[in-house]
DNA sequence: CCTTCATTGTAAAACGTTTTCATTCGCTTT
DNA sequence: AAAGCGAATGAAAACGTTTTACAATGAAGG
């Protein structure tokens, strides 16, 4: 309809040339109240829409930045990202959403296509960071950062929760309301934040309970719920040893573990306690209600999103690396 | 590092023109071996990478889609959109990902971001079409298609499943169990798609057994799991006429169902039985499993997409409408 | 009434491609 | 050897903005 018009047809249109039109168009205030008044009566009549293709071209900018995740069908991702797109909407920024399914090719790949695609910035997220993932970020054009997402060297900007301090503080509630043997549902353990955090926050809390660390309680899942379960079944089958106190990584893993138990006779919290992580909706989706870390995923996608633009605008920045704070929300999978 | 290198520095290098350049960038086969391979090699050793915004403003496609949806954390449009974004990826298409949260002024700004953008075509999800909005889609200069929407006249390309049958469906495998009484938990009837599909559905199922409709037995819910435990509750306080079998508009809704059922000490599906509408992921992580009506959310992304694609290359098309199957997914929230 | 300095407006040069059209090249064909 | 022809290349004009460098206008100061 009016997608062929363009800047020179609105000056034409109110007399004035495209300079002024794209002065009025940019609210840039050294125009004339009554010579923007013509402008915009003829951006109206007209129906015309800014190019922002051309305007990219010719400015540089393209208020649109980059958003990288594993996989937007993921509940958890899901969250991050609304939390990254509101508050890019209130920027004015779009998003180009990307799934990489926390494939390495895949993932410089999509760095290349969204650079290439002049993104003004980009937002990460992945398990694992390959060192020439990290070496490209390194040498962007445009900033990255990292939501949820661990870097060795903690020198890229990123926005995270303190993953070893949560799993300490989730184990050591366990801890104490007496549990000695503590099982341990963990995804993958290249992942930095499960091998080197959470793990180590496990640990950590049983050393300083003087509890012994025995490797059966920790059993790997990759995070889904059949995972959960599979995992939690393994434990069963220590018989007498089996840990009466789950901390899953994970809440869909948590829920995995419930049903697990539920489904071999076992009742929860009253014979087993089990301890989720994420809080996600799920957490209040089954009886009992899943006790949980709750890492505020839709906080760390905003609050990703506004260091972009503050990075992006310049502005006085106080820390590239922050961390959000983190709670367990207690719910009836513990015992009161 | 290498962002401000542009075709004419890859020209020089290469000794040849941009033209050339720009064939073997694009692979147009008039290209001498040879010189495909300098340029080739200039590109590598610099490390070149096209502007994807000049070349929108060149060519006029940006290989870049739209995509509106309600609320990308809603597991059900995640679902969606990762069908969507798998099959625009096939077809080097990236996406734009909006939230419209059904709010028409919303959604009426993004469409005009979104054409502002150039964005090549877009896919829209959303409850309720207003009128102004379908003028604006019939009018606009990209193509637009309807995904798990319907719109009233059918004059819109648009992937769907025939939710009036697969309603009926529902239904009526519960009358075939034997209920007089169905409750039917319905998301706002003036989403087209409750008020005249599903409900329908759940009407006819009834008329063809002629069972008598009561107003009492439908409540109104809001897609939510709190909603739907709420709706379920507020049936229950019908005693001895609460209805023993009940049909959920959403699988969330019928979590919450199954919830408040079990929390008032009833037993699904020994005491009541609980059809559940989309099988999301959900469906199998709540005890009993739920029985649900199947509407391929994934596929309806995909088929979209790739619906929008063939209008994008002006493929023949069969139909601009098409209707995706559905089944009843038979789980352990009815009796076998 | 003439300077001087803001204030507004203009013209034209980027921005980095694609694309059109013309030209040149390298071979056959005669 | 000339002509012809398709394939390969190049020159330059879009594409629709922003931005820069100026010019014109008008108001204020002397």
């Amino acid at each position: 309809m009016n997608s062929n018009i363009t800047i020179y047809d609105v000056a034409r249109e109110a007399a004035v040339s495209m300079a002024t039109v794209s002065r009025v168009v940019n609210g840039n205030p050294n125009v004339k109240p009554s010579t923007r008044k013509k402008v915009q009566d003829a951006i109206e009549q007209l129906g015309y829409r800014p190019n922002a293709v051309a305007r990219g071209l010719a400015s540089k900018k393209t208020t649109t930045v980059g958003v990288i995740v594993p996989d937007i069908s993921n509940i958890f991702f899901a969250d991050l990202a609304r939390g990254i797109e509101d508050v890019a909407t209130m920027y004015k920024y779009n998003i180009i959403l990307c799934n990489s399914d926390q494939n390495r090719e895949k993932e410089i790949h999509l760095l290349n296509t969204l650079l290439g695609k002049q993104v003004d910035g980009i937002i990460f997220m992945g398990g694992r960071l390959h060192e020439d993932l990290v070496r490209e970020f390194k040498t962007s054009p445009v900033p990255i950062v990292l939501a949820a997402t661990l870097n060795q060297d903690y020198d890229l900007p990123a926005v995270n929760i303190d993953y070893e301090s949560a799993a300490h503080d989730a184990v050591k509630s366990l801890i104490d309301r007496g549990h000695e043997r503590i099982g341990f549902i963990t995804g993958p353990l290249e992942q930095q934040i499960n091998g080197e955090k959470k793990f180590a926050g496990y640990r950590r809390a049983l050393e300083e309970a003087n509890l012994p660390f025995n490797e059966q309680n920790v059993v790997l899942g990759n995070y889904t719920y059949d995972s959960g379960m599979k995992a939690m079944n393994q434990l069963l089958e220590l018989g007498e040893d089996c840990p009466r106190a789950i901390f899953a990584g994970t809440d869909e893993m948590a829920l995995g573990v419930i049903h697990a138990l539920q489904d071999a006779g076992h009742r929860v919290p009253e014979d087993f306690e089990v301890i989720g992580h994420d809080n996600t909706r799920l957490a209040t989706m089954i009886r009992p209600k899943l006790t949980t870390v709750v890492q505020p995923m839709y906080d760390i996608g905003a609050v990703s999103m506004r260091l972009l633009t503050k990075i992006l605008n310049k502005e006085e920045i106080e820390t590239n690396d922050v961390t959000l704070p983190h709670r367990i929300e207690q719910r009836d999978s513990t015992r009161p």
